[in-house]
DNA sequence: ATTATTTTTTAGTATAACCTAAATTTCTAT
DNA sequence: ATAGAAATTTAGGTTATACTAAAAAATAAT
């Protein structure tokens, strides 16, 4: 079948990432709340997607994504973290401003250029928010890793992803002191509603809401 | 007015390289030779660049780029150059392979990406062609030079350009051992047919038709 | 179990970018 | 100056992607 046009591909990136985690199917709402377009228009797009056999369709019951699919999910996916990797790294971008440019510069078809990147890069093996980079063939080896509010008291760990990577989190977490790779150990909990203080790198403690904690992964 | 779409960057890119030298309007027939698109579909597309206001479209009598069209074609121009000094200098590609992907990477329109793209390539003023990238603001320092052909015997320079950028050309100069910055000098003219034998860096001699020596740009 | 609500799909419309075929305008050659 | 050729535009159609409004199916509530 022909190539996925720059909307297909976005569609399934996003059916990709709802998939993730439940075996259920994917709503047309859930990818309209995704994609911010109308349950219409993704009606319109599920009948094509299941016509390149990317995903599979059945009408009223959401949609699973093939291997295929996956396959491809995980190409796009692959580019839009090696882009996120390059922005920061080597242009100084900071992890909050890369989402918008790694979106349109995930669409560049030349696979050469991607090995080239992967290369110049020194082959990464996550991206700046600690998500895994899958390799040319789709592997993802993924780190095992939990949300902070998850971890006992005194327990210690290190900061290896964030689950939610919007601006605002990031400046937060950037505010605060927080980053990845860095080294924590839980020294408060507060039963009542579960916030956390944490020691980072032996140094500074931080101070955070359980919402916040939930969206900070480690890996102990 | 609303940002132009990929195509109509496309269009005006073309309009522009088209308008150069000559100061005559650029015809419907010539931009579908460019574009490799039917005239019928040039007309569509310069009614809608005439509402945009980037070209100024006398029905039947061609087109001229306005002001306003010249500054976005450099930019569009200046962000192909950068991408292909990036391709070449950093990711290692042979200047015969850069054009397909700088044109998808030039339409990318994060205005901060090329800010620190060009500082990261260290503000270069050239690209792999020899071509001169446009600064922020659409002006371009362009060097005098003149085709290899038009020099006269025993004269010297430098090659600063290539007027042809095809791969195959591009690919030829390479196995013959032309590049830009090279120091040549022509030793030998034959009247017949106006093909030449020129001395690089006062090292290799090579010989060329009038046709290669044509396409080939040199500082004297 | 039947109605009400929510979700999803269908039908019909719009815009962008392309096409072919036909009409129109301009150019050229006598 | 005018006929024929060449260039250009218009008319009408196609595909991709989105939309709104209406219809249909699935789910939830009594």
């Amino acid at each position: 079948m022909n190539p996925l046009t720059y909307a297909e591909e976005n569609y399934l990136k996003a059916i990709y990432h709802l998939s993730e985690g439940g075996k259920k199917g994917v709503s047309t709402n859930d990818i309209s709340g995704e994609m911010k377009t109308k349950p219409a228009s993704v009606s319109d797009m599920l009948r094509k997607l299941g016509d390149k056999a990317v995903i599979e369709y059945r009408k009223y019951y959401g949609v699973h994504i093939t291997e295929a699919g996956k396959k491809l999910a995980l190409q796009t996916i692959r580019k839009h973290r090696l882009w996120e990797v390059f922005l920061v790294e080597k242009l100084k971008f900071s992890w909050d401003e890369v989402h918008e440019v790694a979106d349109e510069l995930e669409h560049i078809k030349s696979r050469i250029l991607i090995q080239r990147l992967d290369e110049y890069l020194g082959f990464p093996k996550f991206d700046p928010h600690g998500d895994p980079i899958p390799d040319e063939y789709g592997d993802v080896r993924s780190r095992p890793r939990l949300p902070l509010n998850e971890l006992d008291l005194h327990a210690t760990g290190q900061i290896v992803a964030v689950k939610d990577s919007s601006a605002a989190f990031l400046r937060y977490l950037d505010k605060v002191g927080a980053y990845i790779g860095a080294r924590i150990k839980i020294t408060d909990m507060v039963e009542f509603d579960g916030s956390i203080e944490i020691l980072v790198d032996n140094k500074k403690s931080i101070f955070m809401s359980k919402d916040v904690a939930g969206n900070i992964l480690v890996m102990q």
